[in-house]
DNA sequence: GTCTATATGGGGATAGAC
DNA sequence: GTCTATCCCCATATAGAC
């Protein structure tokens, strides 16, 4: 809770109220994406009435919006908690298995792949925008290191390889495995990472 | 135009416009998604009137339905029309490079994880159904052979291989390459096949 | 089978009382 | 700031003339 600050105790419980609506909006959003959520359903969701709603978020792309600012703040602070001696691979296997288990905990992929008109609204929050960006350029600096320590593939430009890697965390592959594979968390990550990093083909014998 | 066989004048007519609807159909999928397009953008695309469109497709549902289906039999036709002296790597990169390209070319990914809605209807129809199990029968055999071949990694389970395949034909890293990237389409086809074979890791010396 | 015109319903957003 | 009740647009789907 240290994110409320000193805040007055009114100003708090509005603070906690926020979360707790952007809360139900991640939830949804994973379940039902962005054009099947009602905002009656994130109201009922949160034990709100839906006017209420609107005192806090000015419309529904508003909320959306908030809701995936907050996640990239998410990944951002998970970055930044990365031990020094973390190498460069490592700390892409672990953000990309942060990535899937909050996916597989109910949570949402943080790239609005899903819907263009997702993606139209939040290229034209500023706010969105500029955090999407600082974690681009952190993880770009991260894939330049890993390439030089011949940790990834030197041959392969370094947007290739980014958006590849975002892309398998909202890899649709994830639900397949879960629903019709059967496999548990642990197993689906495991070979996401697989996939992610060493391809489908043929392996090096080690 | 063989597909017409031998149906009378006016049958033709009907079954040409039909088709026409299909690919308005398909090119705004592609270009807007499931939820963002209305009976009036496709009919206004064809030329046509809106209950037009509905005399010919009983529903918004049915008409994606029966596109989408179509998209299916069109992966089969070209998996049929591949020489038997193919290795089945090859087949499966064939395969991926067709799919990027239908996709490149304004055409649809022949996957539908863009909405849960989509997925949900889709699920419903027994002809789509059929026809997606079809395919992926066959290609589960083409993956057991490539493994047996030593050309596909045999320490991952054939769903595996197979849903992360099926993933990079509609992998939006594809927008971002061409968006961002400013790739063209031969490169990123080339970068897509190196990703789905061989991952962003290290690969061996040649 | 094609059109013009219209019915229907759902969901985003708000008015106004408390 | 929260609610009940309501507005109103828009998109699916249809009625009915030709």
């Amino acid at each position: 809770m240290s994110f409320l600050g000193k805040l007055r105790f009114k100003d708090q419980t509005f603070k906690l109220r926020e979360n707790a609506i952007l809360d139900a909006t991640t939830k949804l959003l994973a379940a039902k994406g962005f054009d099947l959520i009602t905002m009656d359903d994130v109201a009922d969701e949160v034990g709100l009435s839906k006017p209420s709603l609107y005192k806090h978020f000015k419309s529904k792309e508003d909320l959306v919006t908030e809701a995936m600012i907050r996640l990239v703040d998410e990944a951002l602070a998970y970055l930044e908690q990365q031990p020094d001696t973390m190498s460069p691979l490592e700390r892409l296997r672990c953000l990309l298995e942060w990535a899937l288990r909050v996916r597989l905990g109910g949570g949402m992929p943080f790239l609005p792949s899903t819907s263009a008109h997702v993606r139209a609204f939040l290229t034209q929050s500023l706010r969105y925008v500029t955090r999407a960006l600082k974690l681009h350029r952190l993880l770009d600096q991260v894939v330049s290191d890993a390439k030089r320590n011949g940790e990834l593939a030197s041959e392969l430009p370094n947007d290739v390889i980014l958006y590849s890697f975002y892309s398998r965390t909202c890899d649709p592959a994830v639900e397949y495995l879960r629903l019709y594979g059967k496999y548990d968390d642990d197993a689906i990550v495991a070979h996401m990472q697989s996939v992610c990093f060493a391809g489908i083909g043929t392996r090096p014998r080690s």
